[in-house]
RNA sequence: UGGGGAUUAGUGUAACGGUAGCACGACUGACUCUGGAUCAGUUAGCCCAGGUUCGAAUCCUGGAUCCCCAGCCA
């Protein structure tokens, strides 16, 4: 760009656009493309489009429009004649340019570069040659000029049936790039089109179209993913068609030349544990191996929004990985990084007990409550503080106790001391046990000194632990998300992979967030762990040896009830937390609505606000030292 | 064996003839009322071979490897 400005090659203007065809939802690699068109045209001070690319009326669907709109949004992309009460408002549409392209098709009839041609699919697939062999010529490229035009307004009225005909650029058959091959430019779809309904029955294809819309729109800069670079000659011959004979004045027979923008290629976005083509998220979807396109484990941009991730987070994400034209995977850290280095900063803090163990304090009075003051975020003093009620009967981590500690472990165990963070230091006296030897209560002793959580005489805990008052948590449903694949690629389907398949296993490699979900009696789902290890009886044949063979079982554990401070009782859907010392997490819309939005909705009579459910989603877990230092020990 | 692209630490990305840098990850340590956060440090790289040059990741030649293209999809 910093070229063409000097140049001059587009008068110092810059304008971009996104052009998604609206036949599924958006990703994280489209959240890429969106930021730089978006970011570079906010950069050199020009404008950013927002273009539905519906050329296809067989694949596209309202529902995509309204998704891709709302992702673009989200994200934080502008767009000329953008309104908050219309979310159409300001969107273009490559099919509002139907009329011109029809006239420049039949402009390139006149020239002789266009021809109508009689040839079915499997024909004209055969005449194309191959990559090391030229194609043959069809032998309805000679036709008169007169008589292609006759024949493509017939097209246009509807008299042939769809396949019957094609409208064919007339390139060059032996050319070395496939795409030059006489390639197709209208094909007769006789669908309903959502947007022009039933006025066409001839539709273009993107290679015609696509060049057109942008110069349309005034584009100067056409940035598409590497699998289009073979179409950069074909993109500028169509426009160069058109130019020819015409002029900058528009003196002459054909006129004004149009604009040629520049088509610019970047490497599409991988990322590790994850896929991304449209066509596989949407095979997870419809086999019902994830509960829609915006499921939390999902790369899309919805899936993400519902899991937590901040838009923020997205977009620095999108700004550090940068653009180039190799294909890479990033690696998904990267991104949970971004998004807890973001999370950090704004989410408030909250305790949350995720595997509850109760924890009785022999020397509290019965029946005493009292109010603790917590800081809500500590790298945030604008939040300020709030209440937590505390009281003789508490639940606290299952993990945090130990009846034996293994080496390094600083929680709670016979005899030691700790911290309950913002309250008061407890020691251990011992544990109840039921039958089986689980441990089902654990006791311990107050210090009344330590209220606040300091001790007056300045001796020191080596741990401080989350809880929550037994009396006072409220119980909520929490979903744990774990990647979705197990392997780096899921298209790693090497031998141990189908090993581990036909065994009816998971693949061997842990869980990717390096911490093996641990079962528990709470636990109450496997998620979609029927798709992945457990294949039919014929086991690991040729067929189940693909990506879906990686699922992982495992990428949604449901924990219910886990018990979380009452602070959050009224938290509407989307609102993120961190539940100290477990990670961020985000009310799912699945939860009811508060008492506060009940009252809009008589229908729903709650009268007691403590039953609402509700539903977190795990959005990315804290670093986890410990894990680690376990990890090893084992 | 046709055409088009690409190749810098484990991953991603800078350096555009002049000391190969940054981020994530991994590993140490410090600090801490989150085993969080933060801070400090360590680790590790120019695809290969020639050539030009005082000097090459960068320019030239040759080679290797990987990706894309034979839809009336985009």
């Amino acid at each position: 760009m910093d070229e063409h400005n000097r140049t001059g090659r587009f008068g110092g203007r810059v304008c971009t656009r996104f052009p998604p065809e609206p036949n599924g939802y958006l990703h994280i690699g489209h959240a890429k493309s969106i930021n730089l068109n978006y970011g570079l045209a906010a950069d050199y001070g020009g404008h950013f489009n927002l273009r539905m690319d519906d050329t296809n009326p067989e694949k596209e669907e309202q529902e995509y429009v309204s998704s891709i709109i709302d992702d673009v949004r989200w994200l934080g992309a502008r767009w000329p004649g953008m309104r908050a009460d219309d979310p159409k408002a300001g969107v273009l549409w490559g099919s509002n340019y139907f009329d011109h392209m029809y006239a420049w098709a039949v402009e390139l009839i006149k020239k002789g570069k266009a021809y109508v041609c009689d040839l079915a699919a499997d024909e004209m697939s055969r005449t194309r040659g191959t990559l090391t062999t030229p194609g043959q010529d069809s032998p309805f490229r000679s036709r008169s000029i007169a008589e292609n035009l006759d024949l493509f307004e017939r097209m246009r009225k509807g008299e042939f049936p769809d396949g019957t005909k094609t409208l064919r650029a007339k390139i060059d058959m032996a050319h070395a790039n496939l795409n030059l091959r006489d390639p197709v430019m209208y094909r007769i779809m006789h669908a309903t089109h959502h947007n022009t309904g039933d006025k066409w029955c001839i539709y273009p294809m993107y290679d015609w179209a696509h060049g057109f819309e942008d110069a349309l729109e005034g584009i100067t800069h056409s940035i598409c993913t590497l699998e289009f670079e073979n179409h950069r000659p074909l993109y500028d011959w169509f426009i160069d068609a058109v130019n020819a004979g015409r002029t900058d004045d528009g003196s002459g027979p054909w006129g004004k030349k149009i604009h040629h923008p520049q088509q610019i290629e970047f490497a599409r976005l991988n990322l590790t544990y994850t896929v991304m083509s449209k066509r596989r998220l949407l095979e997870l979807v419809k086999s019902g191996r994830v509960r829609g396109w915006d499921d939390p484990r999902m790369p899309t941009v919805s899936g993400m929004r519902r899991r937590g991730y901040t838009s923020e987070a997205i977009r620095e994400f999108c700004r550090r990985i940068g653009v180039s034209k190799v294909e890479s995977t990033v690696d998904v850290a990267l991104l949970e990084h971004c998004v807890r280095e973001h999370l950090n900063k704004v989410a408030p803090r909250v305790m949350g007990v995720l595997r509850p163990l109760k924890l009785v304090i022999d020397n509290y009075p019965d029946g005493q409550a009292e109010e603790l003051d917590a800081i809500n975020n500590p790298e945030d003093e604008s939040a300020g503080t709030r209440k937590v009620p505390f009281s003789k009967v508490l639940y606290i981590e299952h993990d945090d106790f130990r009846e034996t500690p293994p080496p390094k472990y600083w929680r709670l165990y016979p005899g030691n001391e700790v911290r309950l963070r913002y309250a008061y230091f407890v020691k251990c006296t011992g544990c109840t046990k039921d039958a089986f030897g689980h441990v089902v209560e654990v006791h311990c002793t107050y210090d009344p000194a330590t209220r606040g959580g300091d001790a007056p005489d300045g001796r020191k805990v080596k741990s401080t632990m989350h809880w929550v008052s037994a009396a006072h948590a409220l119980p909520v449903e929490v979903r744990l998300y774990d990647h979705l694949f197990t392997r780096p690629d899921p298209d790693d389907v090497s031998d141990d992979a189908l090993r581990a398949a036909g065994e009816g296993e998971a693949p061997a490699e842990p869980s990717a967030a390096g911490r093996p979900l641990t079962p528990l009696p709470l636990r109450e789902g496997l998620g979609e762990g029927r798709s992945a290890g457990q294949p039919d009886a014929t086991s690991a044949d040729a067929t189940a040896q693909d990506w879906k063979s990686n699922l992982n079982p495992n990428s949604l554990e449901t924990i219910h009830p886990a018990y979380v401070e009452p602070s959050v009782a009224n938290a509407a859907p989307e609102t993120r937390y961190q539940f100290e010392r477990h990670g961020y997490f985000c009310v799912d819309p699945d939860s009811d609505a508060a008492p506060g939005n009940v009252a809009a909705d008589p229908g729903v009579g709650r009268s007691t606000p403590g039953a609402r459910r509700l539903v977190f989603n795990r959005t990315v877990t804290l670093k986890d030292t410990w894990a680690k230092i376990e990890k090893k020990g084992t």
